[in-house]
DNA sequence: TTGTAAGCGTTATCAC
DNA sequence: GTGATAACGCTTACAA
């Protein structure tokens, strides 16, 4: 049984109606004035496509154009609620201007994100938004991809690669998480870091060094953690509490990095903030009802998916527009987790502040 | 200027080696064997696939064999934790298969429903994952969809459209908290509801509502709130508090709710567990770190977006599959959000148990 | 004002 | 064993 409903494509709308793919094509187009066709085909057409269900095959469309509208985006990981605004943002702004996007998640994987960029070469992506896995790993192939078609990276950076690229100033944020503890009488701030090697965190980890550096604080002994899970969190949280530098504050640079500190403070029977003081990276609906409610540095990430999309349309409609860096703010949002050690010191913190 | 280590076609290859495409084709098809190309020639070709980096044009490939190796996943909201996880991993068995995957937000929005289901269409999917944002709205496109090519819902089911499906047994999740609930000497239990009229929110009403009815207890007044946000779960839990029914125990049906719920709570001096127990739907990493540790019903996301691809994986295997659906389990995880009231009933819970 | 034809890069069929 | 050739459905010179 044929299916005479089926959605018909240009070329058999052309035939049932007695035209040329041709002009239906042109009119389908809005070419319809550039060609001169009457305004009484144009309409039967337009009329009949609308009746019809026609749906022209973008397949063939894009093989003819050499240009598929469709851009690829590759992250590290879809379920990171960083990563899942990002997307949401990168989708939303591509489809109000006519792109689809084709997702793969490289799960923080270099082979992994290798496999998902040679996917995203033979799919002809227009464009590719990438937040690169390694330092240096997938450059061949991202080269390769970046010679035929705009490529822009977000979150992370690549140092040695020569692509636009859109990032928060994550050194910026340590350093304004740093003054905020300092300003409040904390001196011995640890911070416990997430994936190193890559770019966010080694930037904020940069950040912290400089700040506690410029104001005479030593950062000796006061590096915990590795990686982005609670448990990693954890972790460098028990490490933290049992060191000798007894540190009366910390940065967590991801906020479930921050849920393991917290969790680590509570099991070790220690109070946040009175006795140990925290500051998180990367606000989160929860952030604020936690208790305590966590002050939080954060960094705008629907403006970064709007504007890894800004800078990626700019270049696909000038192909020869430079690529171009930019670097978002971010700010401090100050709630519950930060204790002010001037006012009233904390009654279990036995050990003096070693002025510098 | 030419670029002469642009990635080779299919058809340049063969050129530069002299060969027909069709040659080419079926080595790199993997047909050398079935048309007897000589061992010497299909080593020549592979080699030279291997050095050139040759890339093989999907699009092409697409037109020709009139299959994309491409699926559509359309999710109201990739930001909510759970359409992220079930996107990773839909994504990551797509990949797994040879599929890439096309995602759109519907952002929980017919219209916009409508317009990335057409998107769909002419992109060609072989096959569509989705979760519907009405209970009607777009069942003319999505059947006409469906007619050409298999479809399976996800999480929200569209009970007069005969597809494919997979959702968790969210009705059976409410009995559970319920039953947990009255074992624990609650008797006026309310719902703190989501979004009404999407499957997942009715099908957990009706599961609280039918495990209140055969317990005996009383259902009227006791249904709050409206739609998925924390400011909704904070709007909704205030009018619990207040109401006449003064309820002990409270389901939300969502996480994020359950975050307001505990908001309003705490702005209204009202102990959680001790004054309002709550159990709420939905697992985070967040859930078991928060003051009280959150006791939930947890649906086993992976899962579903595992046996979402697998259904529409046999489908696509064999056209004729019927369209199955299936129901996952849920499982309660008790953490500390209850309150035990045979135990050692709450001090500042004035009424007594109306005994049913 | 519209049609014809070539071509985008593959693969299947038929030929040799 | 391998090569022509046609076709997938569209766009765009070029013709008429």
């Amino acid at each position: 049984m044929l299916d005479v409903n089926a959605p018909p494509s240009l070329k058999s709308l052309a035939a049932s109606l007695g035209l040329s793919a041709a002009t239906v094509s042109r009119v389908l187009s809005g070419q319809a004035a550039r060609y001169r066709i009457s305004a009484a085909t144009r309409d039967r057409i337009l009329a009949r496509a609308e009746t019809s269900g026609l749906v022209v095959n973008h397949l063939a469309r894009s093989l003819r154009l050499q240009r598929t509208l469709s851009i690829g985006l590759v992250i590290p990981d879809i379920a990171n609620p960083f990563f899942a605004l990002l997307a949401r943002e990168i989708e939303r702004q591509a489809r109000r201007h006519g792109y689809s996007v084709i997702v793969a998640d490289s799960e923080e994987d270099p082979a992994v994100e290798a496999e998902v960029l040679a996917l995203m070469q033979n799919r002809h992506v227009d464009g590719l938004i990438l937040a690169p896995v390694g330092t240096s790993a997938a450059t061949t192939l991202l080269r390769a991809l970046a010679a035929t078609r705009p490529c822009v990276l977000v979150d992370r950076l690549l140092p040695q690669a020569k692509l636009a690229a859109i990032t928060s100033d994550h050194r910026h944020g340590a350093r304004l998480a740093v003054a905020h503890l300092i300003e409040r009488g904390h001196a011995r701030i640890a911070c416990v870091q997430g994936h190193p090697g890559t770019f966010a965190n080694d930037e904020r980890v940069a950040g912290w060094r400089a700040a506690m550096r410029r104001a005479g604080l030593a950062t000796a002994g006061l590096l915990f953690g590795a990686g982005y899970s609670i448990a990693a969190g954890r972790d460098g949280a028990r490490a933290l509490l049992e060191s000798p530098a007894q540190p009366t504050a910390a940065l967590a640079l991801g906020n479930l990095l921050a849920l393991g500190v917290l969790q680590a403070a509570r099991e070790a029977g220690r109070r946040v903030p009175e006795d140990l003081s925290l500051v998180a990276f990367d606000d989160q609906p929860w952030a604020g009802v936690m208790t305590p409610p966590l002050t939080i540095i954060d960094q705008p990430i629907a403006d970064l998916g709007r504007e890894a999309l800004a800078l990626l349309l700019e270049r696909l409609g000038r192909r020869d527009a430079p690529p171009r860096r930019r670097t978002l703010p971010v700010r401090l949002i100050e709630r519950g987790s930060v204790h002010d050690r001037r006012a009233r010191p904390a009654a279990s913190s036995p050990t003096p502040d070693p002025t510098p």
